[in-house]
DNA sequence: TACAGATTGGAATTATTATTTCATATTGAC
DNA sequence: GTCAATATGAAATAATAATTCCAATCTGTA
């Protein structure tokens, strides 16, 4: 490899598009798809990128050395470490700002910081739920004759507002929060006919342990909604959620649980609509 | 490859640490390395990945097949996955979300509405927001000797976060929520030297409306989180801000106002901190 | 301590993949 | 149209990497 190889992914670009109008036929047919489907540069073998190209891998190999590298390898390279950097961007970010919170930058950075905890809470959970678990659980809400809420403390927001939702959506909901202690008789009226809705993250609320415990004991069907695998929610649910949320100076995000609590809600009112409709029909 | 393989990255996560204990010292620790580093099992070659784990090549396939992949290649495979998927850009993603939800597939397409939401709100908010808005707020809510936090309904929630984060730093805060109608007999203590957080968003609460006339003519200052400048807030509030959230399905996201709220109350721990040390030196 | 079963290391083998080579085709200048 | 230079295709070869196999080691049990 000589002195003037492209090194990272911008100037390999940057030097293809520059060359573009000067490269043979197929020379160009193969810069063309690299440039629009980086990642299978990045992946794919010589043979096969050869083959969605529409060329011969050795035609790949000449135009890896047109551009000065020594073979598809090492052009493979830049594709591949791209990627690397491209995902770490997000974390690094946050960690960024986060040093920058440190050393006293002024409260921007502050709130920078929880806009970005967010962000990343909100694109890990959207790429980690799974469709089958979010539909097992919006049946069982729908077909629920009350849907009780369950949640202490830092997810009591959340629990607060899914009830908001519910009454909007007018469905029956029984958020237990009682300060006078009277959860326990509370949660002694569900039935196996009704459900509940459980929210708790590390370190989990003993209180919510408890009635979460006891309610499902007399069979009313859970859906928690908690932060790993080894929650002591996800052994009493029917179905559950992992929700990791970036943290920002000590306070996690609830974005990503919120946004599921909300999409919980509004999906068990649509199937509920849905239900009646056919009903009459 | 059997019927159980994980295909996607979460499930083999969530494979991986439930067997953790089970597995044998070499396995478990290029099980750990996997999760640690995933990029760079994506990238290398059996031999290299077997090298920084500190195993032999023969124990990585091994762990591969005690997954129930038939090789190290197919193992491998979910990881670059999992890189693809990451890799396409944040505003990429974004877009397909919205293109979904409005297609409307089904009750997943509900969900992405949702995140697509959040996602917009926060994106906004981050834009929008007025550093020295931001400061001054602080600085006022961080001299106060009890912060009110004032909200109903969809701000409740909010309210409710802001309470146990301030009980959290220690600092005095007065959540007026009273459902045995005692909030004018609480909001009579206030005095000018506390101060107040109201949050409403239209339609505006009546209460909330009432509670923030009567504690701003008692002098107390007022630092408002509202949707517009015709907000009947604005007008009583010495520092407001605008938070437009994006909405999907007729539900409001309440992200941006939940990071804006968070971000207040940390920087007004901060502030106080500070002071604090100054004080004493 | 002796033994069986499981686990591990390391070399041998097999498979896959990149690269080279060479014959053929194409292009552009005269 | 002919020739030389360049470009392309396809198969052969070389390099690299995955996988298998077997002997050695460890672990738990009687």
């Amino acid at each position: 490899m000589d002195e003037r190889v492209p090194r990272d992914f911008e100037t390999l670009r940057a030097t293809i598009l520059e060359r573009r109008a000067s490269l043979p036929k197929r020379i160009a047919q193969i810069a063309a798809y690299a440039l629009d489907n980086p990642d299978d540069i990045a992946f794919g073998t010589a043979a096969s990128i050869a083959a969605s190209a529409g060329v011969q891998p050795s035609t790949l190999i000449r135009f890896a050395q047109q551009l000065g590298f020594d073979g598809f390898t090492s052009l493979q390279l830049v594709f591949r470490e791209r990627l690397r950097e491209r995902n770490s961007s997000y974390d690094e970010r946050l960690a960024a700002l986060r040093a920058k919170a440190e050393e006293g930058a002024g409260h921007r950075a502050i709130f920078d910081g929880f806009v970005a905890a967010a962000s990343t809470s909100l694109s890990d959970i959207s790429r980690a739920l799974n469709d089958a678990h979010f539909e097992e659980a919006v049946a069982l809400l729908a077909k629920a004759e009350t849907i009780y809420v369950l949640a202490k403390r830092r997810s009591y927001p959340v629990a607060s507002y899914i009830a908001y939702a519910l009454g909007k959506l007018k469905i029956r909901n029984q958020l237990v929060e009682s300060a006078a202690g009277l959860n326990a008789e509370m949660i002694g009226f569900a039935t196996p006919r009704d459900a509940v809705i459980a929210i708790s993250f590390s370190p989990y609320a003993p209180a919510t342990i408890e009635e979460t415990r006891s309610i499902a004991e007399q069979g009313v069907p859970i859906v928690a909604i908690t932060d790993s695998s080894f929650s002591p929610l996800a052994q009493f649910a029917k179905v559950w959620f992992e929700v990791a949320e970036a943290d920002f100076g000590g306070f996690r995000s609830i974005s990503a649980t919120m946004a599921l609590a909300m999409a919980l809600t509004v999906a068990v009112g649509e199937k509920r609509r849905d239900a009646g409709r056919k009903r009459k029909a």
